[in-house]
DNA sequence: GTCCCATCCATAACGCCGTTATGTTCGGAC
DNA sequence: GTCCGAACATAACGGCGTTATGGATGGGAC
């Protein structure tokens, strides 16, 4: 039963494809502008002018739509990340890279929340093959990395290690203000976000900077 | 039997406080064995004995469940971090509270994830005052900072934006793993986690340590 | 041009969910 | 004994994801 139409053969006046990102568009403004449990078969269908049936043919079922909306929130990601220019400086590039990934998470908090297993988002979790596919955005931290240890910046090491940590540090910080938690203290942004990136930086360099950091923005 | 009946005068056969506790314990076994997702009114009043409106006597819904739950996660991590002894040694004491934190979590990894706000189980979002219950677990880091200060071993600082970082870090860590997502590296205990940490604590330190950190363990 | 049939989707139903309305059953106060 | 009110059973309502069924459509084979 395999039709071999696949890709372009199927479909009618608006074109599978043309059905099957509309569906994909419209869920995740649902999620944006009315948070995860907003989404629904039913509502998402009345939105797109279809019937529930619409999900099923084209993502197997909810689950199916929602590794999708993952899918595609780590290839937005991936490339905001990838617009960070490279300049001459490693280590400021890193600093534009976390602040770069940090602002896409501000701009779709409850989709980052969808990508990264939490919010369920109704029932599934994420499966190893949704995981993976943020793995484009980790390598693009482990090139940093190897950029700054090539510059010589940064001690020699093994990237992907290096760029785990950066990037736990900076999960961690965007989990906790996107759920709110990082308010149990004032102005987190520049007394434990940024001094946290520095700190960890600064261990990282081959000769760590004045230990008193100046608490660098953007 | 009934006996005192205490405060509330309700009640008859089994006391009030009586079925509300055997709730929490049968809701929080839900979660722990078979997920969040597994948790619904009506196994719970299943598994309990009784019908729905139990629920509603006790917590007014699902909503304030949940609440309670959080709260008593949040009264059990405390408790968890608190247990960690005081030694002369804050550094060490610190990795102690990290291991105990992160232990906690991976006891009850889904009772973690709804604690901060992910995995919304079922729809409603923690309010504000589901989040300060964790105040308590927060004011106990700090109070190690503050030791590590006193003791001349951490540089004089906020020790509440000291204890932010610490806490962003090691929940990152946890959230990640939880999450699988730091699967994408190698042993990420030894080449994450305790580096991680080791690189933070030591850009706090007044004379940073050796530059190749022993990884240190527990 | 004609036929064929795979594809897409509308409709309706099933079982689950949280929640609510209503009635019943008690313990304790008087 | 009488009464009150808290605790719970029962049943229903609307919404959910999912599935079964059938009708419409349009491209490919001939």
């Amino acid at each position: 039963m395999t039709g071999s139409v696949d890709q372009t053969g199927a479909g009618r006046g608006a074109s599978s494809a043309e059905v099957r990102q509309r569906l994909l568009e419209i869920a995740a403004h649902m999620v944006r502008e009315q948070g995860a449990p907003a989404l629904s078969a039913r509502k998402l269908a009345a939105a797109a002018g279809t019937s529930t049936m619409a999900v099923y043919t084209h993502f197997g079922g909810m689950p199916g739509l929602v590794r999708a909306m993952v899918a595609e929130g780590f290839r937005r990601l991936f490339e905001r990340v990838a617009a960070v220019p490279v300049t001459d400086d490693p280590l400021q590039d890193l600093r534009n890279a976390a602040a770069a990934y940090r602002a896409h998470a501000q701009a779709d908090p409850d989709l980052y929340m969808v990508m990264f297993g939490s919010a369920t988002l109704g029932d599934h979790r994420l499966h190893r093959e949704d995981r993976i596919v943020g793995l484009d955005a980790f390598e693009q931290i482990k090139q940093f990395m190897q950029r700054g240890m090539a510059a010589g910046a940064l001690r020699e090491a093994d990237p992907a290690a290096v760029a785990a940590q950066w990037w736990t540090a900076l999960h961690g910080f965007v989990m906790l203000e996107l759920t709110k938690f990082i308010d149990v203290v004032d102005d987190a942004e520049d007394t434990v976000l940024w001094p946290l990136m520095d700190h960890l930086l600064r261990s990282l360099m081959v000769t760590p900077g004045p230990p008193e950091p100046g608490v660098f923005r953007q």
